[in-house]
DNA sequence: TTCCCTGCAAACTGTTTGCATCGCT
DNA sequence: AGCGATGCAAACAGTTTGCAGGGAA
């Protein structure tokens, strides 16, 4: 583990990922960092959000259509991705134990964790249409 | 729906998708492909694979690691990843209704799928070290 | 003073697209 | 003949990286 030197950047964009539930991407973390930090660099930015992830402050999430989401919410959580207004919301449908105890039963091979990714309308969008 | 033409490179990569269960990339079907059509093009390749994905005829399943991987079985199931091998494994793990309809009734929405991968160490993998 | 961190820009990976041509139907 | 599909290459989006200088310890 190397060891970590403070930087106002980086707690920035920690503090920005703490304040916001909304998964922002890279680009959406560095227009809002800028506000703060005008001379910040996207490089700077990915480096601190992978910092974050891998030291555990933050997690990286997938999704189907490119561009990789960050939540500083780190304890295991499922995802709900809205195809029609593309935002992504936390789920809270906690059977992450039991799933991953059930698919254990039936598998050769150590399953350590696992992402679950819903998909479909929002509540807000249905509303709307 | 856009009328579709036959095609023996469409053909060709349906057909070695069919055969396989690794979950190959893009690239390395074109690999595949180049043995039997040398000129072929990774483009075509790539609109071939989101076509039988967008008809149905193939999923195009998104990795933590970039580089989506293709697969011919469209029944829904959910993949194992190892961490160790980088293999994409197919799970039976078949309570895929039970969790939709269970989210469903703690989420504010409409869900229409979701997708859902195991992170590990496989079994092969496990027995190496 | 050390060495991590930054800003900048170039490089890189995976994927898509414009275009002229090819080949099903 | 008509129009979808191909090969090629250029373009693209998201992300990483090498480097010289800056700042925390």
């Amino acid at each position: 583990m190397a060891s970590l030197k403070y930087s106002r950047q980086r707690e920035a964009i920690k503090d920005y990922l703490s304040s916001v539930t909304t998964h922002p991407t890279a680009d959406t973390v560095y227009m809002h960092i800028k506000e703060e930090f005008p001379n910040i660099s996207l490089g700077t930015v990915y480096r601190n959000l992978n910092l974050l992830a891998d030291i555990g402050e933050a997690i990286k999430i997938t999704t189907p259509d490119g561009g990789d989401r960050f939540d500083a919410r780190t304890n295991p959580h499922y995802h709900f991705y809205c195809k029609c207004c593309k935002r992504m919301i936390d789920m809270d449908f906690d059977h992450m134990d039991k799933i991953n105890h059930l698919a254990s039963e039936s598998f050769d091979g150590q399953i350590e964790s696992h992402t679950m990714l819903f998909y479909g309308i929002c509540g807000d969008c249905l509303r709307k249409s």
